[in-house]
DNA sequence: TTCTGTGAACAGATTCACAGCA
DNA sequence: TGCTGTGAATCTGTTCACAGAA
């Protein structure tokens, strides 16, 4: 639980790649391994050994030279960098097909994330009970986001809603987003939004089949 | 419909705008716009203008200057690079919550996929029948495979046993992969893997924070 | 001898600046 | 004058090569 502060600022295309050195390293921990060398590293995300080596260093945690890295040293600094140690809460917007699948998703509680509330624009899914939460109107945003302290919104919603969801979240005060809609999202200074798109991603391959190498990218 | 080529090989980065682009244009054109220029365009994507310009740049679609790019014809030779006017047949394994949300998402159809074969490992649910198919046995892949000449494989199955099921489809031929599992896929050369993990992406909203300028990626 | 840490070389992508055509 | 097309410059990220600690 090491409370580290990021060492100094780290380049975007590791980051990137921290959740995933953070995942090989918790099953490497698991599997009873005490240290872990940059070349089992490397096997279990994809990547080269050298690639893993120059992550590292951005990190405050050093190897130890003939031996490998501290599994658990490190998996303690990339939790603590990735925000993993305190409980945000998270607000969904839209409970469609995919939001009630998201809505029952366990994956939340083990990145530190709470899902607080449901909300959708439709009155008609309003007050229905989704896992053990009622979906609220969107119009409670502003209230549930104080209430709960909700920093993180997911949004799936149509694309052709996505760009009011985005603007009833950030108007909340909520600044940072994860959104499923294919679509972009213009928000204020200082909102992070990230984007998960299956259209694009299933377009892509299409365009990807018969090419060199293709990196298993997120 | 033109059957162009790709007329050169075009950057993995470009290619990645590509599908947002399709859309934006789409859009467009539904608008009733007949032409739209690199700084709409870039608005509409959230780039910059010079940034879609080198991007379309790799097409054999050139605009006209003083007016912009020909909205009808880009679309047209964006949705054969993306391979969108050819059908190709779609096989999902898993028919957990996530798997049952993509075997009724409508947004394959518009991609030009056609969900051919949903399979599961638990014999329990194999026979159900969801959305208008029944879940068959992983055992049957191959034959399922063959029969609807299946080309891309949807990996929708927890992260333990993602591997299996990646196997499983390569074993059976399929050569495009999109996964929705947190785990990395070794595959044989010439399979292109695209992994979509919302675990993944909730890491990174929580180190992305607080952080100067957040592109919207995929 | 093994494996980390890092400077240096390299490759790729983005941004800039501007020439040129409608 | 407006907007495309593209070489040049810059920036970011990856790969290489090797020095040095355990």
């Amino acid at each position: 639980m090491s409370g580290e502060p990021p060492p100094r600022s780290i380049p975007t295309a590791t980051a990137g790649r921290l959740p995933a050195y953070h995942r090989a390293l918790v099953a490497a921990a698991a599997a009873g391994a005490r240290t872990c060398s940059s070349a089992e590293l490397a096997a279990a995300v994809g990547a080269h050994p050298d690639q893993v080596r120059k992550d590292l260093s951005h990190l405050a945690t050093r190897g130890t030279r003939g031996v490998g890295y501290p599994v658990g040293a490190l998996v303690d600094e990339l939790a603590g960098v990735l925000g993993l140690a305190t409980e945000r809460a998270v607000v969904l917007v839209g409970v469609g097909n995919l939001g009630r699948a998201l809505a029952t998703y366990d994956g939340f509680a083990a990145r530190g994330l709470r899902l607080a509330a449901l909300v959708d624009v439709d009155r008609r899914v309003v007050g229905r009970r989704v896992g053990d939460l009622a979906v609220g109107h969107v119009d409670e945003l502003p209230a549930l986001v104080r209430r709960h302290r909700v920093e993180l919104g997911v949004v799936a919603v149509p694309a052709a809603a996505a760009q009011a969801a985005a603007d009833a979240l950030t108007g909340a005060g909520v600044t940072a987003l994860l959104s499923f809609a294919p679509a972009h999202l213009r928000v204020p200074d200082g909102v992070v939004v990230r984007s998960v798109d299956v259209a694009t991603e299933l377009q892509l391959l299409g365009l990807l089949r018969g090419r060199p190498a293709a990196r298993a990218g997120t």
